[in-house]
DNA sequence: TAAAAGTGGACTAAAATAGTCCTATATTCT
DNA sequence: AGAATATAGGACTATTTTAGTCCACTTTTA
């Protein structure tokens, strides 16, 4: 379904909040304010920990907050982070191989619309998703806001 | 993983297998030269064939062949034949409701997401799809190869 | 009327995804 | 010291989606 996965959605919406505070946030809070389970939130939270994308701090007192470089992080590369190699076929992917590929008539072709779409979520960063207006600005005038990541 | 289904991917084959033949083929005749097994490529072209991409011919010397009108078919549209609904998350699609839609803080962005990939998707046809080495020129000089999708 | 094709749809198996739970460790406060 | 409150790691189960097969039926041709 060209479909990003259900967690990393949820993520998403995580960071967002994250990125709307200053201060360390629980995730029980996190959870309460998203109205994302908490046992799900916790599971999130421990991953987006361990690929950098925020950090923790134990203990009472402790919590989330988000690391100071994921705000201009690309959805390129958070999807990636999220849901690991973002190919849109099997052979499009550097790491898999695809049980009819001797016989394929498609050649490169799904290699070359990969980068397409990843292209155009390269254009955009976390804050962007937070702020939709400017990216239905960015859209409708095709002028990227952005400029950081290329 | 903003992935394709293995079946879309082994339609698109069989797609491509029709367009460079012009007489009908038959779903024996496709499998043995595509490599995917039989009782899967009758049933994607029963798929096919009721989405419109292929015509069908009954009883012997009956086969398929491609619809007139598939090769100009965009891929966005082809996708979205094949997998139904190509919304990136549930809440860009028109259909599906988002159970925490109410609290989301992203808002539109997953729309607005949607839209690059479709219109990057948009732009090219099943016969490019088949033509690798002009997607490949296209992609490295972003000049438009089909105007005829816009 | 037999053979070879497609048609429709049920059915099962396999894989991916979602979601929960348990145990351990770190930090703070009293 | 010890209770309370966090995160950390990871096992585990349930659910959903996807893949793949099969069977009974219809159409067409020779």
């Amino acid at each position: 379904m060209l479909r990003i996965k259900k967690m990393t959605d949820y993520a998403v919406l995580i960071l967002a909040n994250l990125a709307l505070h200053q201060s360390y946030l629980t995730a029980k809070e996190i959870s309460l304010s998203t109205h994302i389970a908490l046992p799900t939130v916790q599971k999130l939270l421990k991953k987006l920990n361990r690929k950098g994308l925020v950090v923790s701090k134990l203990g009472v007192l402790g919590g989330y907050s988000l690391h100071s470089d994921t705000k201009k992080i690309s959805v390129a590369l958070l999807l990636n982070a999220l849901e690991g190699n973002l190919s849109i076929t099997e052979c499009a992917s550097h790491t898999d191989k695809c049980s009819v590929q001797d016989f394929c008539q498609i050649g490169n072709a799904w290699q070359l619309i990969n980068q397409k779409v990843f292209a155009s979520l390269d254009d955009l960063t976390l804050m962007d998703l937070i702020k939709p207006t400017r990216i239905e600005h960015f859209l409708s005038t095709n002028i990227p806001i952005n400029t950081t990541n290329h």
